[in-house]
DNA sequence: TATCTAATTAGATAATCATTAAAGTAGGTG
DNA sequence: CACCTACTTTAATGATTATCTAATTAGATA
Protein backbone atom coordinates (compact mmCIF):
# COMPACT_ATOMS: atom_id res chain seq x y z
CA UNK A 1 0.00 0.00 0.00
CA UNK A 2 1.52 2.92 -1.24
CA UNK A 3 2.19 5.91 1.81
CA UNK A 4 0.36 8.72 0.28
CA UNK A 5 -2.98 6.53 0.37
CA UNK A 6 -2.18 5.63 4.34
CA UNK A 7 -1.52 9.88 4.50
CA UNK A 8 -5.38 10.50 2.67
CA UNK A 9 -7.03 8.16 5.28
CA UNK A 10 -5.59 9.09 8.31
CA UNK A 11 -6.26 12.77 7.21
CA UNK A 12 -9.37 11.77 6.82
CA UNK A 13 -9.76 10.65 10.63
CA UNK A 14 -7.97 12.90 12.09
CA UNK A 15 -11.21 15.46 12.87
CA UNK A 16 -12.90 15.28 15.54
CA UNK A 17 -16.31 15.91 13.33
CA UNK A 18 -15.46 13.16 11.50
CA UNK A 19 -14.75 10.89 13.98
CA UNK A 20 -17.91 11.11 15.74
CA UNK A 21 -19.58 10.67 12.47
CA UNK A 22 -17.86 7.01 12.24
CA UNK A 23 -18.61 6.46 15.67
CA UNK A 24 -22.27 7.43 14.57
CA UNK A 25 -22.08 4.96 12.09
CA UNK A 26 -20.81 1.96 13.89
CA UNK A 27 -23.92 1.88 15.27
CA UNK A 28 -26.04 1.96 11.45
CA UNK A 29 -26.50 3.84 8.93
CA UNK A 30 -28.31 7.00 8.75
CA UNK A 31 -28.70 9.54 6.30
CA UNK A 32 -27.28 13.00 5.78
CA UNK A 33 -29.91 15.35 8.00
CA UNK A 34 -29.78 13.18 10.93
CA UNK A 35 -26.23 13.32 11.43
CA UNK A 36 -26.27 16.72 10.84
CA UNK A 37 -29.07 17.43 13.40
CA UNK A 38 -27.12 14.70 16.04
CA UNK A 39 -23.87 16.61 15.41
CA UNK A 40 -25.61 19.63 15.55
CA UNK A 41 -24.13 21.01 12.53
CA UNK A 42 -25.72 22.16 9.01
CA UNK A 43 -26.08 19.97 6.36
CA UNK A 44 -23.25 21.12 4.33
CA UNK A 45 -20.58 20.74 6.48
CA UNK A 46 -22.01 17.16 6.47
CA UNK A 47 -21.42 16.47 2.86
CA UNK A 48 -17.92 17.73 3.13
CA UNK A 49 -17.20 15.21 5.52
CA UNK A 50 -19.04 12.71 3.78
CA UNK A 51 -17.03 13.67 0.82
CA UNK A 52 -13.70 13.45 2.69
CA UNK A 53 -14.39 9.67 4.16
CA UNK A 54 -15.84 8.58 0.66
CA UNK A 55 -12.35 9.53 -0.93
CA UNK A 56 -10.67 6.87 1.24
CA UNK A 57 -13.32 4.07 0.68
CA UNK A 58 -14.95 4.29 4.33
CA UNK A 59 -18.40 5.35 3.13
CA UNK A 60 -20.77 2.85 1.57
CA UNK A 61 -24.29 4.31 0.25
CA UNK A 62 -27.74 3.30 -0.64
CA UNK A 63 -30.48 5.65 -2.02
CA UNK A 64 -34.03 5.85 -1.04
CA UNK A 65 -36.49 8.15 -2.80
CA UNK A 66 -34.33 11.53 -2.04
CA UNK A 67 -32.55 10.35 1.08
CA UNK A 68 -28.94 9.36 1.33
CA UNK A 69 -28.23 6.51 3.51
CA UNK A 70 -24.63 6.21 4.39
CA UNK A 71 -22.96 3.24 6.40
CA UNK A 72 -19.09 2.46 7.25
CA UNK A 73 -17.29 0.18 5.15
CA UNK A 74 -15.73 -1.79 7.90
CA UNK A 75 -13.78 -4.17 5.88
CA UNK A 76 -12.14 -1.05 4.22
CA UNK A 77 -12.04 0.54 7.87
CA UNK A 78 -9.84 -2.54 9.43
CA UNK A 79 -7.68 -3.03 6.90
CA UNK A 80 -6.60 0.58 6.63
CA UNK A 81 -6.29 1.15 10.31
CA UNK A 82 -3.47 -1.70 9.98
CA UNK A 83 -1.56 -0.75 7.24
CA UNK A 84 0.23 1.26 9.41
CA UNK A 85 1.61 -1.44 11.25
CA UNK A 86 3.63 -2.86 8.62
CA UNK A 87 4.80 0.75 6.80
CA UNK A 88 8.69 0.51 5.82
CA UNK A 89 8.99 -3.34 6.97
CA UNK A 90 9.10 -3.76 3.34
CA UNK A 91 6.85 -6.72 3.77
CA UNK A 92 4.03 -8.37 1.68
CA UNK A 93 2.18 -5.77 -0.57
CA UNK A 94 5.20 -3.13 -0.11
CA UNK A 95 6.95 -5.78 -2.67
CA UNK A 96 4.25 -5.76 -5.32
CA UNK A 97 4.08 -1.71 -5.02
CA UNK A 98 7.45 -1.67 -6.39
CA UNK A 99 5.99 -2.36 -9.73
CA UNK A 100 5.90 0.90 -11.30
CA UNK A 101 3.31 2.33 -13.52
CA UNK A 102 5.01 1.78 -17.13
CA UNK A 103 5.65 -1.65 -15.69
CA UNK A 104 2.18 -2.26 -15.48
CA UNK A 105 1.33 -0.79 -19.01
CA UNK A 106 3.62 -2.64 -20.55
CA UNK A 107 2.91 -6.15 -18.80
CA UNK A 108 -0.88 -4.92 -19.65
CA UNK A 109 -0.09 -4.56 -23.88
CA UNK A 110 2.16 -8.06 -23.70
CA UNK A 111 -0.73 -9.93 -22.35
CA UNK A 112 -4.00 -8.75 -23.69
CA UNK A 113 -4.83 -8.57 -27.80
CA UNK A 114 -5.79 -4.99 -28.99
CA UNK A 115 -9.46 -6.21 -28.23
CA UNK A 116 -9.07 -6.71 -24.64
CA UNK A 117 -8.85 -10.62 -25.24
CA UNK A 118 -5.99 -12.80 -22.42
CA UNK A 119 -3.78 -13.98 -24.99
CA UNK A 120 -1.50 -16.34 -22.53
CA UNK A 121 -1.54 -16.02 -19.20
CA UNK A 122 1.58 -15.13 -17.18
CA UNK A 123 3.41 -17.59 -14.55
CA UNK A 124 5.46 -14.85 -12.98
CA UNK A 125 3.42 -13.83 -10.10
CA UNK A 126 3.89 -10.24 -10.35
CA UNK A 127 2.71 -10.03 -13.73
CA UNK A 128 -0.21 -12.30 -12.70
CA UNK A 129 -1.00 -9.86 -10.03
CA UNK A 130 -1.29 -6.93 -12.79
CA UNK A 131 -3.01 -9.18 -14.99
CA UNK A 132 -5.62 -9.57 -12.24
CA UNK A 133 -5.90 -6.36 -11.44
CA UNK A 134 -6.79 -5.42 -14.81
CA UNK A 135 -9.53 -7.77 -15.22
CA UNK A 136 -11.44 -7.21 -11.98
CA UNK A 137 -11.71 -3.57 -12.77
CA UNK A 138 -15.04 -4.12 -14.45
CA UNK A 139 -16.30 -5.68 -11.49
CA UNK A 140 -18.01 -3.85 -8.45
CA UNK A 141 -16.84 -3.64 -4.81
CA UNK A 142 -19.05 -4.90 -2.08
CA UNK A 143 -21.38 -6.65 -5.01
CA UNK A 144 -22.32 -10.49 -4.88
CA UNK A 145 -22.17 -12.28 -7.49
CA UNK A 146 -23.32 -15.88 -8.95
CA UNK A 147 -20.72 -18.00 -10.07
CA UNK A 148 -22.49 -17.94 -13.88
CA UNK A 149 -22.29 -14.06 -13.72
CA UNK A 150 -18.37 -14.54 -13.24
CA UNK A 151 -18.09 -16.83 -15.57
CA UNK A 152 -20.14 -14.49 -18.08
CA UNK A 153 -18.05 -11.61 -17.30
CA UNK A 154 -14.43 -13.51 -17.26
CA UNK A 155 -15.41 -15.21 -20.70
CA UNK A 156 -14.89 -11.97 -22.09
CA UNK A 157 -11.01 -11.83 -21.71
CA UNK A 158 -10.62 -15.81 -22.03
CA UNK A 159 -12.46 -18.85 -22.90
CA UNK A 160 -10.82 -21.00 -19.93
CA UNK A 161 -12.88 -18.86 -17.33
CA UNK A 162 -12.66 -21.40 -15.05
CA UNK A 163 -8.60 -21.27 -14.26
CA UNK A 164 -9.65 -17.33 -13.95
CA UNK A 165 -12.18 -17.90 -11.65
CA UNK A 166 -9.84 -19.93 -9.42
CA UNK A 167 -6.59 -17.63 -10.07
CA UNK A 168 -8.96 -14.87 -8.18
CA UNK A 169 -9.84 -16.60 -5.74
CA UNK A 170 -6.17 -18.16 -5.31
CA UNK A 171 -4.86 -14.76 -5.40
CA UNK A 172 -7.65 -13.49 -3.15
CA UNK A 173 -9.30 -10.77 -5.26
CA UNK A 174 -12.21 -12.57 -4.71
CA UNK A 175 -13.42 -14.47 -1.89
CA UNK A 176 -16.20 -17.20 -2.16
CA UNK A 177 -19.22 -18.00 0.25
CA UNK A 178 -21.61 -20.82 -1.19
CA UNK A 179 -20.80 -20.61 -4.21
CA UNK A 180 -21.44 -16.67 -4.08
CA UNK A 181 -18.54 -14.48 -5.13
CA UNK A 182 -17.35 -10.95 -4.27
CA UNK A 183 -14.60 -8.81 -4.68
CA UNK A 184 -11.97 -8.63 -1.30
CA UNK A 185 -11.93 -5.01 -0.80
CA UNK A 186 -9.13 -5.33 0.81
CA UNK A 187 -7.03 -6.33 -2.01
CA UNK A 188 -8.77 -4.56 -4.81
CA UNK A 189 -9.88 -0.73 -3.10
CA UNK A 190 -5.86 0.52 -3.71
CA UNK A 191 -5.74 -0.16 -7.30
CA UNK A 192 -8.45 2.65 -8.19
CA UNK B 1 -10.76 5.63 24.90
CA UNK B 2 -11.69 8.95 24.32
CA UNK B 3 -12.65 10.68 21.05
CA UNK B 4 -10.08 13.58 20.71
CA UNK B 5 -6.86 10.85 21.76
CA UNK B 6 -8.12 9.16 18.44
CA UNK B 7 -8.45 12.30 16.29
CA UNK B 8 -4.86 13.26 17.99
CA UNK B 9 -3.28 10.10 16.74
CA UNK B 10 -4.85 10.45 13.37
CA UNK B 11 -3.55 13.68 13.00
CA UNK B 12 -0.31 13.01 13.89
CA UNK B 13 -0.57 10.06 11.13
CA UNK B 14 -2.04 12.71 8.22
CA UNK B 15 1.23 14.13 6.92
CA UNK B 16 3.43 12.71 4.35
CA UNK B 17 6.43 13.85 6.47
CA UNK B 18 5.29 11.70 9.57
CA UNK B 19 4.61 8.91 7.81
CA UNK B 20 8.20 8.43 6.04
CA UNK B 21 9.30 9.23 9.45
CA UNK B 22 7.59 6.13 10.66
CA UNK B 23 8.74 3.96 8.03
CA UNK B 24 11.92 4.43 8.62
CA UNK B 25 12.03 4.21 12.23
CA UNK B 26 10.17 0.70 11.78
CA UNK B 27 13.89 -0.35 10.60
CA UNK B 28 15.56 0.60 13.39
CA UNK B 29 16.03 3.24 15.45
CA UNK B 30 17.91 6.95 14.12
CA UNK B 31 18.90 10.59 15.30
CA UNK B 32 17.33 13.59 13.93
CA UNK B 33 19.85 14.36 11.38
CA UNK B 34 19.96 10.81 9.87
CA UNK B 35 16.35 11.60 9.25
CA UNK B 36 16.59 14.89 8.17
CA UNK B 37 19.25 14.02 5.60
CA UNK B 38 17.14 10.83 4.48
CA UNK B 39 14.03 12.92 3.79
CA UNK B 40 15.69 16.21 2.56
CA UNK B 41 14.41 18.01 5.11
CA UNK B 42 16.11 20.60 7.53
CA UNK B 43 16.42 19.95 11.45
CA UNK B 44 13.86 22.62 12.69
CA UNK B 45 11.31 20.44 11.17
CA UNK B 46 12.19 17.30 11.80
CA UNK B 47 12.37 18.63 15.71
CA UNK B 48 8.51 19.91 14.96
CA UNK B 49 7.74 16.36 13.58
CA UNK B 50 9.02 14.46 16.38
CA UNK B 51 7.34 16.76 18.80
CA UNK B 52 3.60 15.83 16.87
CA UNK B 53 4.50 11.83 17.33
CA UNK B 54 5.95 12.10 20.65
CA UNK B 55 2.84 14.24 21.38
CA UNK B 56 0.46 11.02 20.90
CA UNK B 57 3.22 8.50 22.62
CA UNK B 58 4.88 7.07 19.15
CA UNK B 59 8.16 7.78 19.77
CA UNK B 60 10.84 6.33 22.45
CA UNK B 61 14.00 8.36 22.68
CA UNK B 62 17.69 7.24 24.23
CA UNK B 63 20.39 9.50 24.69
CA UNK B 64 23.84 8.82 24.06
CA UNK B 65 26.13 11.96 24.63
CA UNK B 66 24.51 14.95 22.20
CA UNK B 67 22.54 12.70 19.78
CA UNK B 68 19.39 11.45 20.49
CA UNK B 69 17.96 8.52 18.84
CA UNK B 70 14.36 8.15 18.32
CA UNK B 71 12.51 4.84 17.91
CA UNK B 72 8.89 3.77 17.75
CA UNK B 73 6.39 2.19 20.66
CA UNK B 74 4.82 -0.58 18.38
CA UNK B 75 2.72 -1.24 20.99
CA UNK B 76 1.04 2.31 21.16
CA UNK B 77 0.98 2.63 17.43
CA UNK B 78 -0.78 -1.03 17.48
CA UNK B 79 -3.06 0.03 19.99
CA UNK B 80 -4.04 3.62 18.88
CA UNK B 81 -4.00 2.17 15.23
CA UNK B 82 -7.04 -0.59 16.56
CA UNK B 83 -8.54 1.93 18.34
CA UNK B 84 -11.09 3.58 15.37
CA UNK B 85 -12.32 0.16 15.05
CA UNK B 86 -14.28 -0.19 18.29
CA UNK B 87 -15.41 3.29 18.15
CA UNK B 88 -19.41 4.11 19.00
CA UNK B 89 -19.67 0.77 19.78
CA UNK B 90 -19.79 1.23 23.57
CA UNK B 91 -17.88 -1.92 24.03
CA UNK B 92 -15.07 -1.61 26.66
CA UNK B 93 -12.67 1.00 27.37
CA UNK B 94 -15.78 3.28 26.33
CA UNK B 95 -17.44 2.32 29.11
CA UNK B 96 -14.65 2.56 31.79
CA UNK B 97 -14.30 6.33 30.37
CA UNK B 98 -17.83 7.85 31.10
CA UNK B 99 -16.40 8.75 34.91
CA UNK B 100 -15.73 12.50 34.78
CA UNK B 101 -12.92 14.41 36.04
CA UNK B 102 -15.15 15.60 38.55
CA UNK B 103 -15.85 11.85 39.70
CA UNK B 104 -12.07 11.06 39.65
CA UNK B 105 -11.42 13.79 41.97
CA UNK B 106 -13.69 12.61 44.68
CA UNK B 107 -12.80 9.26 44.51
CA UNK B 108 -8.91 10.12 44.81
CA UNK B 109 -10.22 12.69 47.60
CA UNK B 110 -12.16 9.73 49.45
CA UNK B 111 -9.64 6.90 49.46
CA UNK B 112 -5.95 9.13 49.52
CA UNK B 113 -4.66 11.09 52.69
CA UNK B 114 -3.63 14.44 52.41
CA UNK B 115 0.14 12.88 52.58
CA UNK B 116 -1.17 10.68 49.89
CA UNK B 117 -1.18 7.44 51.52
CA UNK B 118 -4.19 4.78 50.54
CA UNK B 119 -6.46 4.72 53.21
CA UNK B 120 -8.39 1.76 52.23
CA UNK B 121 -8.74 -0.63 48.65
CA UNK B 122 -12.01 0.41 46.63
CA UNK B 123 -14.23 -2.90 46.34
CA UNK B 124 -16.19 -1.35 43.21
CA UNK B 125 -14.58 -1.81 40.02
CA UNK B 126 -14.85 1.62 39.06
CA UNK B 127 -13.41 3.04 41.96
CA UNK B 128 -10.82 0.59 42.13
CA UNK B 129 -9.26 1.43 38.81
CA UNK B 130 -9.47 4.99 39.33
CA UNK B 131 -7.22 4.13 42.43
CA UNK B 132 -4.95 2.10 40.38
CA UNK B 133 -4.62 4.62 37.71
CA UNK B 134 -3.71 7.32 40.19
CA UNK B 135 -0.90 5.11 41.61
CA UNK B 136 0.20 4.45 38.43
CA UNK B 137 1.04 7.60 37.31
CA UNK B 138 4.49 7.74 39.04
CA UNK B 139 5.65 4.59 36.97
CA UNK B 140 7.26 5.86 34.23
CA UNK B 141 6.27 3.66 30.55
CA UNK B 142 8.50 1.46 28.83
CA UNK B 143 11.11 1.20 31.88
CA UNK B 144 11.22 -2.51 33.03
CA UNK B 145 11.12 -2.58 36.96
CA UNK B 146 12.05 -5.08 39.24
CA UNK B 147 9.68 -6.91 41.88
CA UNK B 148 12.02 -5.16 44.32
CA UNK B 149 11.12 -1.76 42.93
CA UNK B 150 8.29 -2.15 42.15
CA UNK B 151 7.54 -3.04 46.47
CA UNK B 152 9.42 0.04 47.32
CA UNK B 153 7.27 1.89 45.14
CA UNK B 154 4.17 1.06 46.52
CA UNK B 155 5.12 1.35 49.69
CA UNK B 156 4.78 5.02 49.57
CA UNK B 157 0.94 4.50 48.70
CA UNK B 158 0.10 1.12 51.59
CA UNK B 159 2.19 -1.10 53.70
CA UNK B 160 0.49 -4.03 51.78
CA UNK B 161 2.42 -3.62 48.68
CA UNK B 162 1.79 -7.45 47.90
CA UNK B 163 -2.37 -6.71 47.61
CA UNK B 164 -1.32 -3.75 45.34
CA UNK B 165 1.06 -5.16 43.42
CA UNK B 166 -1.10 -8.04 42.28
CA UNK B 167 -3.57 -5.82 41.60
CA UNK B 168 -2.48 -3.86 38.79
CA UNK B 169 -1.80 -7.20 37.39
CA UNK B 170 -4.96 -8.51 37.41
CA UNK B 171 -6.34 -4.89 36.27
CA UNK B 172 -3.64 -5.61 33.58
CA UNK B 173 -2.29 -1.75 34.32
CA UNK B 174 1.28 -3.68 34.29
CA UNK B 175 2.84 -6.91 33.07
CA UNK B 176 4.77 -9.51 34.88
CA UNK B 177 7.60 -11.31 33.01
CA UNK B 178 9.90 -13.78 34.78
CA UNK B 179 9.51 -11.34 37.52
CA UNK B 180 10.31 -8.26 35.77
CA UNK B 181 7.47 -5.75 35.78
CA UNK B 182 6.44 -3.12 33.36
CA UNK B 183 3.65 -0.93 32.81
CA UNK B 184 0.66 -2.14 30.25
CA UNK B 185 1.02 0.48 27.63
CA UNK B 186 -2.29 -0.25 26.31
CA UNK B 187 -3.82 0.64 29.68
CA UNK B 188 -2.00 3.35 30.69
CA UNK B 189 -0.97 5.89 28.13
CA UNK B 190 -4.34 7.21 27.83
CA UNK B 191 -4.18 8.00 31.30
CA UNK B 192 -1.87 10.87 30.94
C1' DT C 1 -47.09 22.39 -13.49
C1' DA C 2 -45.78 24.02 -8.74
C1' DT C 3 -44.04 22.41 -4.44
C1' DC C 4 -41.58 20.02 -0.93
C1' DT C 5 -37.53 17.75 0.92
C1' DA C 6 -32.68 16.27 0.96
C1' DA C 7 -28.32 16.89 -0.74
C1' DT C 8 -24.85 19.54 -3.07
C1' DT C 9 -22.07 23.52 -4.85
C1' DA C 10 -19.91 28.07 -4.58
C1' DG C 11 -17.79 31.54 -2.12
C1' DA C 12 -16.11 33.63 2.14
C1' DT C 13 -13.91 33.54 6.64
C1' DA C 14 -11.12 32.04 10.23
C1' DA C 15 -8.15 28.67 12.09
C1' DT C 16 -4.63 25.28 11.71
C1' DC C 17 -0.29 23.80 10.38
C1' DA C 18 4.24 22.46 7.58
C1' DT C 19 8.36 24.53 6.52
C1' DT C 20 12.35 27.34 7.00
C1' DA C 21 16.06 30.89 8.49
C1' DA C 22 18.06 32.75 12.41
C1' DA C 23 19.13 32.61 16.99
C1' DG C 24 19.56 29.94 21.19
C1' DT C 25 20.53 25.82 24.30
C1' DA C 26 22.93 21.81 25.96
C1' DG C 27 26.41 18.53 26.27
C1' DG C 28 31.19 17.09 24.90
C1' DT C 29 35.97 17.78 23.58
C1' DG C 30 40.37 20.35 22.45
C1' DC D 1 38.15 28.56 28.15
C1' DA D 2 36.81 28.39 23.17
C1' DC D 3 34.78 25.36 19.95
C1' DC D 4 31.97 21.83 17.93
C1' DT D 5 27.88 19.22 17.15
C1' DA D 6 22.98 18.06 17.69
C1' DC D 7 18.82 19.58 18.86
C1' DT D 8 15.29 23.23 20.02
C1' DT D 9 12.87 27.69 19.97
C1' DT D 10 11.01 31.69 17.74
C1' DA D 11 8.87 34.14 14.23
C1' DA D 12 7.35 34.49 9.56
C1' DT D 13 5.20 32.68 5.37
C1' DG D 14 2.29 30.07 2.53
C1' DA D 15 -0.94 26.29 2.06
C1' DT D 16 -4.67 23.65 3.61
C1' DT D 17 -9.11 23.18 5.54
C1' DA D 18 -13.57 23.27 8.68
C1' DT D 19 -17.57 25.80 8.80
C1' DC D 20 -21.13 28.65 7.40
C1' DT D 21 -24.76 31.28 4.28
C1' DA D 22 -26.90 31.57 -0.01
C1' DA D 23 -27.98 29.58 -4.13
C1' DT D 24 -28.64 25.29 -6.87
C1' DT D 25 -29.69 20.50 -8.16
C1' DA D 26 -32.35 16.23 -8.00
C1' DG D 27 -36.10 13.31 -6.93
C1' DA D 28 -40.79 12.69 -5.45
C1' DT D 29 -45.51 14.12 -4.89
C1' DA D 30 -49.88 16.65 -5.42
Amino acid sequence: MQLNKIVEFHKALGDLTRIRIIALLQQGPLHGQAIAGKLGLKPPTITHHMAKLREVGLIKERRDKNTIYFSLNTKILEMSAKAILNVGTGGGAEMEMSVTAEDRGAIIKNFFTKEGKLKTYPAQRKKKLVVLEHMVKGLELGKVYQEKEINEYLKQYHEDYATLRRELIMCQFMYRENNQYELNPVEVWWLK
